[in-house]
DNA sequence: ATAACTATTGACATTAATAGAATAGAGTGT
DNA sequence: ACACTCTATTCTATTAATGTCAATAGTTAT
């Protein structure tokens, strides 16, 4: 049986984890590169980040994958980090030079998408009478 | 072989047809519902009505498909046209009731995005030096 | 009749996302 | 020593979402 599909998440406090939100999923991209930009960091504290910013719906396993998927495009590079910190081993993304490209690609979709929405809510104003 | 992998449609001016983009397909959704909401209208002239947000990335055929699921969810409802217009019949959407709530839905949605671009567009600005 | 425009549907291939378990180190308490 | 918790990442299976293209079809104009 199908566990969602088109419009899950919408009405959901029933018994659901929590609200699932298919535009945050499309923001992570941009949003892990900015962050990364600002400061380079490890998958578990972008986790945390991320829910600075709202985007706490995504699944951390999403996250890594995407952060591995970005690194395979040569957008970032990773290094283990060496101070001794608490748990495992952990990987320190930096943005590299494609990746600035990406990240300036994403800011003028991000700033159309913000053009966009803000269309959309006007006009959600005006309703036929 | 891949046609496309993450991060696709970036850089690709070289010959690919139309500009994709993921955060527009994430948009349509809500854009079709405000849209009917605003004027029960056809998939045809939706297309034409998306394109004036900026939303023209997204193929014709994703927008049927969309128009079809959400009145699968009974969001809304369509009726043959009845007007003699020029080309076959077409399907006339408008909203029912529980697309009111999956629009409501939306707008909170589309309001919390906004917010979290914008955090992260400003956020983009600071750099580490 | 044929080309162009309007309009919608269907099928197939591909890509992306969810969920949850597996693996593992370090620190804390008992 | 043992379990427990927190930190941290990876893997696999399943399901959902998207891209793409072709097919179908009515209407109008040449």
């Amino acid at each position: 049986m199908p566990r969602h599909g088109r419009g899950w998440g919408i009405g959901g406090g029933e018994g659901r984890r929590r609200n699932y939100s298919p535009l945050n999923t499309s923001l992570l991209e941009p949003a892990l590169l900015i962050l990364i930009n600002t400061e380079p960091s490890h998958g578990y504290s972008l986790l945390a980040d991320l829910e600075a910013f709202g985007l706490s719906t995504v699944h951390p396993s999403v996250v890594y994958r995407t952060l591995r998927e970005m690194e395979d495009l040569e957008w970032i590079h990773s290094d283990w980090d060496t101070d001794q910190s608490q748990g495992p081993p952990r990987r320190t993304y930096h943005l590299i030079a494609k990746g600035e490209e990406a990240l300036e690609y994403w800011k003028r979709e991000l700033a159309n998408a913000n053009q966009t929405i803000e269309q959309l809510l006007e006009k959600s104003l005006s309703r036929k009478i």
